[in-house]
DNA sequence: TATATTCCTACCATTTCGGTATGGAGGTAG
DNA sequence: CTACCTCCATACCGAAATGGTAGGAATATA
């Protein structure tokens, strides 16, 4: 599996923060309740994304979070790669991963460098607008 | 981390055998040594193959393993299929998994679908023997 | 029969996953 | 100024997966 928890709620947070936008800052418990997800687990998934800049949140009576970019700037692979420490699709690929001493060797190595190349491209062309549009629209990031 | 080592050791013995083929049966051993994995662990991963008649299995002295296929017959997608016990990308697209209540309003499903389709169609158009080919040749499949 | 080699079943340490619990710290309305 | 509501930080925890290890039984060859 590539993309646990983490990641896919993060994604269905910043939907719900997309449909709701006109309604300005949404506080957690709102979010937690329409989606089905623990509060405090999801909070420590916001919390990655408020240091990230992705989300805008306010305290106090009245506080909650909202978007800092329109729906269309965000890319669901900057999302992810938020969340999920690594997209990489193999351990020998991923950030601070020791050089593996086979590499030169390796026959399987470009192949990998293939496929995470197919996938930060197909996630990185779809766009957060996307999955909020009518469900009839919904098929034109399915290849 | 899409693929574990079980997978990707697995490939490296496919491979391996590959360029062993006319040496006949192959001893564990011997792949173990080239391919600097232990034995025992190359072991269980080998037993996936040989169930699943990717392998043919010989006991005894001058047993050992080798291929019940040409090169070109085997995808590297159905290797991996084998070891790994899923490719899905997100845990509800696994084989098995129980089916989510919110699948009907769930604005990422199609996306997952189109990742997990995107991902197994990378890995069904390599083929066992395009991972053998010189050098040179190896970037015939790295989109 | 001695030896090489595959098969089969357990077991295990470490890490990751998916959370829960507790306690603040900081803003805002009244 | 205080009561309330929100965000923030840290610690802990059970279950499952990962990446192995160990011991031995079955089987084929010489």
């Amino acid at each position: 599996m590539l993309i646990s928890t983490k990641g896919r709620y993060a994604l269905r947070v910043m939907i719900d923060l997309v449909e709701h936008q006109s309604e300005g800052y949404i506080p957690l418990k709102e979010i937690a309740e329409r989606q089905e997800i623990s509060e405090k687990y999801l909070e420590s998934i916001i919390k990655i994304l408020v240091r990230a800049k992705m989300l805008d949140g306010l305290r106090g009576k009245g506080g909650g979070y909202k978007l800092t970019k329109a729906p269309e700037q965000y890319t669901v692979g900057s999302i992810l790669r938020l969340t999920e420490e690594s997209l990489a699709p193999v351990s020998c690929l991923e950030e601070g991963a020791l050089p593996c001493t086979r590499a030169a060797e390796c026959r399987t190595l470009p192949m990998w460098q293939g496929l995470d190349k197919v996938i930060n491209e197909y996630l990185d062309g779809i766009l957060l607008s996307d999955l909020v549009l009518p469900d009839s629209a919904g098929d034109n990031y399915v290849i």
